[in-house]
DNA sequence: ACTCTTGTTGTCTCT
DNA sequence: GAGAGACAACAAGAG
């Protein structure tokens, strides 16, 4: 009997640690390999033009690396539930192989082609490839409810054990396309199953970002961070400087990560490696590089555990909170216009290079939520999908409930200065001469507040608070207070109610969904 | 049931 | 310039 798979690629663009690609390769007579451009991820007002470039670069590496061991990658438009069932059949298809995926988009979308295949009679592999430890497993040795804190989701994983190591590189040679596979990949010259240019979507010609994707940057990138072997032991991620730009203080690894151009896995293994290595001390979860992976792999299983985990309503982590819907304030905040430098260069590295330090993003979250905007950490989100090409859905929705004291944090009197913290980093101010040019004569005593610096000043730095640069949209000594008040009002309402959150609606049928709603 | 400790990453003032 | 305490005071998890 012959074999015919199909290895569909989603997130896991990469050939190394590719479980679903080997078993897909694996006694096959053909092997074909797809991506579906999926309508869904492809709204230029939602999904910003960076992320999708970083896609499509993947994607790009990706069919070399295919064509290096003679075969293709074949890129294809639609819907996966549709576009799938009508391959099994053109194509005689006997497996369906795809990397396991949590988000509740990618399970109901799976859930629907997995049942396809039964129907058309196609063996379905979908193996856990994206994070370290199969977030089932994580959450079955956990109770069903997953830890809250970093600290008990660290013991979890001690206890766990190591998780699986990287699977074996796939063969030199992979088998050919099916013989329709090929005949369709050659049509009109090939180009209908060609990766597209940004413009075929409906996209600007190019994007901004200086992060180039792919497998190929991915390793390189890995290695060239690790290389450094004292760093990498001494790393400890609050110690990092937001103000960096020149050279980032983090590895700006989480846009591979997030597509699955590296595998965690491997960067794991390559951590301890180096720790085992080096003698003498490194650092420890969470600040480490290796507690950067934990976060992640902690973030994902409570996206994958809590039901409504983007949202506030219907989410039994997420503290209710009466933040006010403002349009105007949250334009401001989006394309820099709040008047306070420190935010709006961030926002502007945010929009340019689809990545910012972690301490960076903490500061404008904390001013659009509890700290000076108070508008809804959901409307931050969206903006951060929209624009950073490692945007990830689970750590997203995680942080921002983690910086609008929503969720895993509760500190809320702890509120970042849009003045002084950035000060303390970057006295002169060059990260923000740098992504804000029209502040870059500022002198540095009054960069971080130029409407404090007098009139003659201002007009000899070419830069007028009002005329060429907004006036501060709050206070922000009197924005906190007000906003601290309401914090406290609403944690107070939260425990006269008897608990964090109004009761899920029975949005999710999932074992896991269940669990997780049991209180 | 209860207390206590701790929590990746605050700011300001005073010494 | 480093360190300590005030600010006003949360909640998960350990014991």
């Amino acid at each position: 009997m012959s074999k015919t798979s199909i290895i569909w690629f989603r997130k896991g663009l990469r050939l190394h640690d590719n479980p679903a690609l080997l078993e897909a390769a694996r006694g096959a007579d053909h092997l074909c390999p797809i991506f579906i451009l999926d309508p869904w991820f492809l709204k230029p007002d939602k999904i910003g033009v960076n992320r999708i470039q970083f896609l499509l670069e993947s994607l790009a590496d990706l069919d070399a690396s295919f064509r290096a061991r003679g075969s293709r990658l074949l890129v294809l438009r639609g819907q996966p539930q549709e576009v799938l069932p009508r391959l099994f059949k053109d194509w005689g298809a006997t497996h369906l192989c795809f990397e396991s995926d949590t988000e509740p988009y990618a399970k109901t979308r799976d859930a629907a082609v997995r049942q396809a295949a039964e129907e058309a009679g196609v063996e379905v592999h979908s193996p856990v490839s994206h994070t370290l430890y199969d977030p089932e497993l994580l959450l079955s040795r956990s109770g069903g409810k997953p830890p809250l804190t970093m600290q008990s989701f660290t013991k979890l994983v001690t206890a766990v054990g190591p998780p699986p190591e990287p699977a074996a590189d796939p063969p030199g040679k992979l088998p050919p396309l099916a013989p329709k596979a090929a005949k369709e990949a050659a049509r009109d010259g090939g180009a209908a199953v060609a990766v597209p240019l940004l413009a075929d979507l409906g996209y600007p010609p190019a994007g901004t970002t200086p992060f180039k994707g792919g497998e190929t940057a991915a390793l390189a990138r890995m290695a060239d961070y690790l290389s450094d072997k004292a760093w990498v032991c001494a790393f400890e991620k609050p110690k990092g400087n937001p103000a960096a730009f020149v050279r980032p203080a983090t590895t700006v690894l989480s846009p591979y990560l997030k597509f699955g151009c590296l595998s965690p896995r491997l960067f794991h293994a390559k951590l301890l490696q180096i720790y085992a290595e080096v003698s003498g001390k490194h650092t420890q979860p969470p600040v480490s590089l290796r507690g950067q992976l934990l976060w992640r792999e902690f973030f994902t299983l409570c996206g994958y555990a809590v039901p409504n985990f983007n949202r506030m309503e219907g989410n039994p982590l997420c503290k209710q909170i009466p933040w006010v819907d403002d349009p105007e304030r949250l334009r401001a905040w989006e394309e820099s216009q709040t008047g306070y430098p420190w935010i709006d260069a961030i926002m502007a590295q945010l929009r340019q290079q689809g990545w910012m330090h972690h301490l960076a993003r903490h500061s404008v979250a904390c001013f659009l939520t509890r700290g000076d905007l108070w508008c809804s950490w959901e409307a931050g989100q969206a903006v951060f999908d929209k624009y950073l090409v490692d945007g990830d859905w689970s750590v997203n929705a995680a942080n921002w409930q983690w910086l609008s004291a929503s969720a895993f944090f509760s500190q809320y009197f702890r509120v970042y200065s849009p003045i002084t913290f950035g000060k303390q980093y970057d006295k002169n101010g060059d990260y923000i001469r740098h992504f804000l040019p029209v502040l870059k004569d500022m002198p540095a005593k009054y960069i971080y507040e130029p409407w404090t610096a007098p009139l003659s000043v201002q007009q000899e730095a070419g830069c007028v608070v009002g005329e060429h640069y907004p006036e501060p949209i709050v206070e922000h000594q009197a924005a906190m207070k007000e906003n601290m008040a309401r914090m406290k009002a609403a944690y107070a309402a939260a425990k006269e109610g008897g608990g964090a959150a109004t009761p899920a609606p029975p949005s999710s049928g999932s074992a896991a969904a269940k669990r997780a709603r049991k209180k």
